[in-house]
DNA sequence: TCGGTTCTGTACGAATTCGACCAAGAAAGC
DNA sequence: GCTTTCTTGGTCGAATTCGTACAGAACCGA
């Protein structure tokens, strides 16, 4: 049933020592994840988290009048359900799926209680943690002090390193509840990065033909939680 | 020298069970904090942690660029230094003092060996992680999606929260750092709610006439944190 | 093959915010 | 006192982004 962890390709499993993977293994569970399926309902409690073997979730952030943000990019370099890792049974955040995939889930009593039992498990699930703040702090940031251009290349770089391949099936819409701005500006935006030919689009899909290009756009805008995960859970975020 | 629970103002302190807090007490070390001192240096290891007794500090992400933003807001309800919960020992942000107060410091490898001592402990302190992680996210979805005058009206409330008094030390520069705005943005701004009558201001410092009219224009900009305080926490954030 | 839905392209004026200034007032230091 | 520094008030045009709207294209299911 669950793969051994040379077939895993969650990399906070393979990065974590042996003993606490077999401590998690026997209560994972394989599951496909399906577009805009929710992993985590805001307000509700967590019943499972969510080790992501492919495919993207994301994690966002709603206020009262239904204003919402993206504030957390999940891939297979994490799991979703951070709260439980914090002693905490649930968010104001809802977290969903974002390009269809699959992962390996487990009930959420069941991952606190292998946290309980190894301190080393708790650790490296306390580095993500950490990866996450920053990553959600760097979204402020970037919504804060950085143009639509910037802000896309950086949202396409993020999905790019979490995806197999250079097609990213994502639509406008998408992008601009990523992105907290309008449609059309995701549109011209997007318009430009084709001009120049770092991107080539078609319904639903981006396309990226040139990934050094489409950094130097980026700018400073991405890379320092890329950095930051590489440091922490002691591999790097993308293959 | 360190005082009684009862007579410590730090929140977090007075929320977490007398013996957790018995532990602690013998490496806590009183300090003056004032404005602009270094809590947390960028890049480097955190050698102390803070209880804020008085005052505010601010973590502020940086990108390479230096455009700069505050993401985290820290006074008498919590504890700088977060990442050594998350068993980590450095971060890219930094923390410093806003507005001048005082605190208690204690050594950073002291609490992370009380954590490992204290499991209860440990869940309290987490959970302060999840209140800060909330908080992050909430600026983003603020500096995405809200306008400059709900965003101050935002800042104002949070501060006014953590404080003693209507008093406000607070420039337009500050202000503006902690927007992500240009200063003579703040300053438009602030103009409005003191012709409204909300604030009065004078040099460096705001004067807070009528917070229930300034929470309406905060809408629902303002709030969610706070409440994610009270409930995790179990003391309500402000007085 | 048809009809409905989703997605994309594009347009327009309006509103917000920016960047870069300069000048004056207030506090702090010598 | 006098000078320096910090803070605030204000302006200007320019750039960005918004809100809204509509039409055509691509896709999906019946």
């Amino acid at each position: 049933m669950t793969a051994s962890p040379s077939t895993v390709r969650n990399r906070l499993l393979r990065a974590m020592a042996p003993d606490d993977f077999a401590r998690l293994k026997p209560h994972l569970e394989p599951v496909t994840l399906g577009v805009k399926q929710v992993l985590v309902e805001a307000n509700e409690p967590i019943e499972y988290v969510h080790f992501l073997e492919a495919g993207l979730a994301s994690v966002v952030a709603i206020s009262p009048d239904n204003e919402r943000l993206e504030v957390g990019h999940i891939g297979r370099e994490g799991m979703t359900g951070e709260p439980i890792l914090l002693t905490v049974d649930h968010t104001p955040h809802q977290t969903f799926i974002q390009v269809a995939g699959s992962g390996l889930r487990m009930r959420a009593e069941d991952l606190s209680a292998a946290m309980e039992a190894s301190p080393s498990l708790k650790a490296i699930l306390l580095r993500w943690v950490q990866v996450l703040m920053i990553q959600t702090a760097q979204s402020a940031l970037a919504n804060g002090r950085y143009a639509i251009q910037e802000r896309l290349a950086r949202w396409l770089l993020m999905c790019h390193d979490r995806l197999d391949g250079d097609d990213l099936p994502l639509t406008h819409e998408f992008l601009s509840l990523m992105l907290g701005v309008r449609r059309s500006g995701v549109t011209e935006a997007l318009h430009v990065l084709e001009g120049v030919k770092i991107v080539r689009t078609s319904r639903g899909r981006i396309h990226l033909l040139d990934r050094a290009r489409l950094a130097e756009i980026a700018g400073d805008c991405y890379g320092l939680p890329e950095a930051e995960y590489a440091r922490l859970i002691g591999l790097p975020l993308n293959n």
